[in-house]
DNA sequence: AATACGGGGTT
DNA sequence: AACCCAGTATT
């Protein structure tokens, strides 16, 4: 099946391309970073993340090397932090298994941690030129009003589909411009709320457009609404002006970031009980636990929360890696060395802010 | 097939 | 506040 609209949507892509900091080289490692650090989340976010990690690692070899730790580092705000342990993985894979070059086809790329159909066929396409389609979210929207799709998109069988589709439309050459054109105009013109149909230079070939069904497209399922929960978190002192912190579990939620420990509050407990049982089950420690010092409230994908963070005191036991992959005693201005997610900066930033007012 | 997994931008 | 974002891995 040959493309019906590639000839439009390259031209137009030659005169609005965006200058972006990792188009311009075929380097399958920098294709590779940028298209990791882009799953998810929007270039504006990521232009900054990816300038700073190139410097601290500029090859492959480089990243292989460095501690997962710093890694995590360099990663701090950028979220789904699984990618960071993939990246590294699939560093060290590259270096020991292939000599440090990447695999140039789709299902060897696909292989590696972290890279799924997605991203396989991102960097097979830009790095090496392969003839392998790309299905994100944008071209999902674009697919979805070229073909005046009525089929929910959050569908398996929908996807799949459309995964066909984006196989059929490849054109012989220039794949990965095609590619990165389609989610150019995706993110550019075909945008979900408002899409600019009067600047999209394949209109021409846009069943929704020609229907004016643009704006109920892509059919989706809302999401489900998401829970609150209330969650503690000590700042424990020690007599030599030492915080400490925890390193969460490597598995599952802001894996092997940093926090002030602490835990869920569950059902029939007051804060203090909670941060009193979570700080024996995960460090075997017990504390006094004094007044509230920061309330934050901060949003996940599947659920909110509301951090209480409580001033504490240290009385007894020796911390013990429990529940925590790590644990330290550090002084506040040493916190920046570590990462933290969100809600922790924010206690961390509230800190901050109460030092310099004594100053 | 369904769910877990961040954080920021847009509307 | 809801939706969206150059998705992947696990169960």
């Amino acid at each position: 099946m040959t493309n019906p609209f590639a000839p439009e949507l390259l031209a137009w892509y030659e005169q609005v391309a965006a200058e972006l900091p990792w188009r311009g080289s075929d380097d399958a490692y920098r294709v590779w970073l940028s298209e990791i650090m882009l799953q998810q989340t929007q270039v504006e976010t990521v232009k900054p993340y990816y300038a700073r990690f190139l410097a601290a690692y500029p090859t492959v070899e480089a990243l292989a090397a460095a501690p997962l730790d710093d890694v995590l580092k360099q990663w701090e705000g950028l979220g789904y932090y699984s990618r960071a342990r993939y990246l590294h993985r699939a560093a060290q894979v590259v270096v020991s298994d292939y000599g440090g070059r990447f695999p140039a086809t789709a299902d060897e790329l696909q292989k590696l941690p972290g890279i799924g159909r997605y991203t396989a066929g991102a960097v097979a396409s830009i790095a090496f030129g392969a003839r392998a389609p790309v299905l994100d979210g944008n071209v999902i929207r674009v697919f979805s009003r070229l073909l005046d799709l009525p089929d929910d998109v959050t569908l398996p069988a929908t996807r799949t589909k459309l995964w066909q589709t984006a196989e059929d439309w490849l054109p012989e050459t220039r794949v990965g411009d095609y590619n990165q054109s389609l989610m150019d105009l995706g993110r550019l013109i075909c945008k979900p709320r408002a899409p600019l149909c009067g600047g999209c230079p394949v209109r021409a070939h846009c069943l929704a457009f020609q229907r004016g069904t643009q704006h109920q497209r892509p059919v989706k399922t809302p999401r489900a609404e998401t829970p609150h929960y209330d969650v503690t978190a000590g700042l424990i002192w020690n007599e030599r002006g030492q915080l400490l912190i925890a390193q969460r579990p490597l598995d599952g939620l802001l894996g092997g970031l940093w926090e002030f420990p602490g835990g869920k509050q569950e059902p029939g407990e007051t804060r203090t009980e909670c941060l009193k049982r979570e700080l024996r089950e995960e460090l075997a420690i017990e504390v006094s636990v004094g007044d509230l010092y920061a309330r934050v409230r901060h949003a996940f994908t599947h659920f909110k929360i509301t951090l209480h963070a409580y001033t504490c005191r240290y009385v007894s036991g020796e911390p013990q890696a429990l529940g925590v992959r790590a644990w330290a005693w550090v002084m506040p201005d040493a916190l920046d060395a570590y990462s933290f997610g969100k809600a922790d900066r924010q206690v961390i930033a509230e800190m901050r802010a109460r030092r310099a007012m004594l100053l």
